[in-house]
DNA sequence: GTAAAATATGTCGCACACGATATAATTTAG
DNA sequence: CTAAATTATATCGTGTGCGACATATTTTAC
C-alpha cells in the first residue's frame, strides 16, 4: 500500500462518477437534438412538466444548480417559447416561471426520448435499483451544506 | 402507471448521476484550489503521475474525453509548467506529453487532496464498493462505441 | 508509386457550471 | 420606524465538454 495509491484514477470514486455522467449525457444528446433541447434544458423542462409553475429558487434546489447556471438557461428556454418569466406580484424578488402551451406540447415529443440507462449499458434491474439508491443517498446527504 | 412517468426526474437514472458528479466536483474544487488546478486538470495530472509520458490519444481514452476538451487543457497545464508537449519523432501526428519536475513535485502536495467520497457522503464500505463496480460496468460497456 | 482512406490533432462556436461580486426587495432587530 | 441582515436573482470571467469542421501525417490499395 503506497501513500500515492489514492492518486490513482482507478482508486477514486470521483472519476467513474464524472466519466459516467458524461457518457450518459452523450447518449442523450442525439435524442434531445430532435427537441432542440440541451440536456440541462431538458431536465429543466422535466421539472416544468411536473410542476407547471415554479420560481427560480425551487428550480435551483430541484436540479442542485446555482442561479448563475439557471438564469441564462431559462432565458434560452423563454426565447424558444417553452416558458414565460415574470416577477412575482407578492414578493418582487421572486421570479415566476410558467410553462407555455408550446412547452406542454413538447412533452408529447419528449415521451420517446429517455433511453433506459439500465438497458443501454447492460445493467440488471437489481444493479439499476442499487445504483439509484446509492446515488440518491449521496445527493440527499447534508442537503443544506 | 402513466405514460409520462418516465419524464419524472425521480424516475431517471441520468439525473442523480449528473447531479452527484457535480456535487463531487464542488467537494473537490476548494481542495484543488491550493494546487491551482481545476478538477479536469487534476485528473490529467493523475494520469501523468502514473504514466509520466503519454500521447494525447491515450489521455483521451483514459479520461473518456475528446481532443477538443483535452487540447486546450494540456495547453494550460503546459503554461503552468507541469507538463511538456512535443511532436513524436517517429510518428509526427502524435503529441508526446511528458511530466516535468514541477509536475512531479505537485504530487507531494496532491496526496492530501482526495477526500474519501464514501466518508464525505456517509456511504458504507459496501456501498462504495458496489457503486464503484456498477459505475465501471457502465464505463467499460461497449468501449469502442 | 501514388491516390485514397485512416489517424491524430487543432480550431470554432455554443452551452453549461462555477466562485466572486453586485443589486434590489424583504425581513428583522433595536 | 429605520438601519442592518437576509433573501432572490443577475452579471462577470474562467474553464470545461461537445459537434462540426479543418489540417497534417501515415497507411493502405491498386
Amino acid at each position: 500500500m503506497d501513500k500515492y495509491d489514492s492518486l490513482l484514477l482507478k482508486n477514486q470514486l470521483c472519476f467513474p462518477t464524472y466519466a459516467v455522467a458524461n457518457k450518459i449525457l452523450r447518449k442523450y444528446q442525439p435524442l434531445l437534438d430532435k427537441l432542440d433541447l440541451t440536456y440541462t434544458q431538458y431536465i429543466v423542462m422535466m421539472v416544468m412538466w411536473e410542476k407547471h409553475e415554479v420560481n427560480e429558487k425551487e428550480l435551483c434546489e430541484a436540479l442542485h444548480l446555482k442561479t448563475n447556471t439557471i438564469a441564462p438557461l431559462i432565458k434560452r428556454l423563454k426565447e424558444k417559447g417553452y416558458i414565460n418569466i415574470s416577477k412575482d406580484k407578492l414578493d418582487k424578488r421572486n421570479l415566476k416561471i410558467v410553462i407555455t402551451k408550446d412547452g406542454e406540447k413538447l412533452k408529447e415529443k419528449a415521451v420517446d426520448v429517455p433511453p433506459s440507462i439500465a438497458t443501454e449499458f447492460n445493467l440488471s434491474e437489481e444493479e439499476a435499483r442499487t445504483l439509484y439508491k446509492i446515488l440518491y443517498k449521496i445527493l440527499d446527504y447534508e442537503k443544506g451544506e
